[in-house]
DNA sequence: CAGCTGACGCCAT
DNA sequence: TATGGCGCCAGCT
């Protein structure tokens, strides 16, 4: 299968309450640097409805979009989804991977 | 077939 | 902590 149906199988295993960085993943499906592609997997339409690409953030903990566009609604709409997994935000807007974030066992 | 873009990541300033 | 720049892979036009 692509890199694409990987990405979202990975994503839609990811636990509520629990999330995942675009490096995580990309490094979990043997690309470390391939994390911009984990990105353009989500972000395309050919992602499906139950997929719960706001459990994925970059390695920094922050909901990562577009620049642009909805982005602020967006990422608003995402932070809520999460706090309501249990995740909780900092004053930064940052999520604590050390607590949150999966291990690639 | 060739080039560009993009929900990123790390390093340097 | 914030900002800027370069490099990575995969999909799209």
């Amino acid at each position: 299968m692509s890199f694409f149906s990987d990405v979202h199988k990975v994503v839609m295993g990811i636990p509520s309450g629990s999330v995942m960085t675009y490096g995580q993943v990309a490094r979990f499906l043997g690309n470390p640097r391939g994390a911009r592609a984990v990105g353009y997997a989500l972000r395309s339409r050919n992602a499906p409805d139950n997929l719960p690409w706001h459990r994925v953030v970059n390695s920094k903990g922050e909901i990562s979009l577009r620049k642009t566009l909805q982005g602020d609604s967006s990422r608003t709409f995402q932070r809520v989804l999460l706090e309501s997994e249990g995740v909780v935000f900092d004053s930064y807007d940052k999520i604590d991977l050390t607590l949150y974030g999966l291990t690639i066992d």
